[in-house]
DNA sequence: GTTAAATGCAACCCCCATGTTGCGCTTTCT
DNA sequence: AGAAAGCGCAACATGGGGGTTGCATTTAAC
């Protein structure tokens, strides 16, 4: 009943909101490398992080900003220079939507088979 | 020698270029329920899979062509509709960066420690 | 006490991603 | 054949991200 079409069943899984803004945070390549030198050495400078990149200071204070709006990066006042560090927590817990997500898609892919097969018989 | 400051040896990973127009395309709410309706529901028309979005066919034509761009989904024509799924294949690597990214982090972390002790030693 | 280093803040560019509208073309449907 | 569905293309608007410069402020160094 009612199906007129199907399509209305499909319900599209609501996908966790904050992946969103952690792919989009993920998706510059200033910012990846950032977490690259912060993950492979440690809580560094504002200063001492902009060294070699190529652009001003300010650009990746705000990098780092946006970073921290998603919670990958902490920072910390040390003497006159605030230092920035990986957040391992919410690192490990972007990790578990990484996979989740990834495994969804496995998953779709799966039953997407035996689901299309079906349909095939009715519609065609 | 020369390691005036030691930050010159920490070499920023360079991860693999491909993974930042992966994010960036993932990185946007329209085109992760995108993928999230194809993944439940095969291959679907442009049409079809504009309903419901609250934007434009012109918009989500758009968004596909961006998926396409970093081949997370294919197109194909059925008649007069253009029909686009998911590039498995694709997503199967997609996934791959997404963990060996994740697996990285978690190693530097690990190395972190040790390193940092190591430095605190000499510095301070 | 001065000087220099490391930031924070704010005002400004500039480009591009996102979204829209209008129109024409091809393929179905009746 | 004629109407309608489904798209593709092109022109246009605009909001926000990414980057810069200039200046004030705090803190380490001499």
């Amino acid at each position: 009943m009612s199906s007129k079409r199907g399509a209305a069943a499909l319900q599209p899984p609501p996908a966790p909101p904050d992946a969103v803004p952690l792919f989009a945070a993920l998706g510059d390549a200033t910012r990846l490398r950032l977490l690259g030198r912060l993950s492979a050495g440690g809580p560094l400078s504002i200063t001492r992080l902009s060294e070699g990149t190529g652009v001003t200071r300010q650009a990746i204070t705000r990098h780092l900003h946006a970073l921290g709006r998603v919670g990958l990066v902490r920072h910390a006042r040390r003497g006159r220079e605030r230092v920035w560090d990986l957040n391992r927590k919410r690192l490990e817990k972007a990790k578990q939507y990484l996979d989740h997500i990834a495994a969804q898609w496995d998953d779709a892919a799966e039953r997407l088979r035996a689901f299309v097969e079906d349909k095939r018989g009715e519609q065609r």
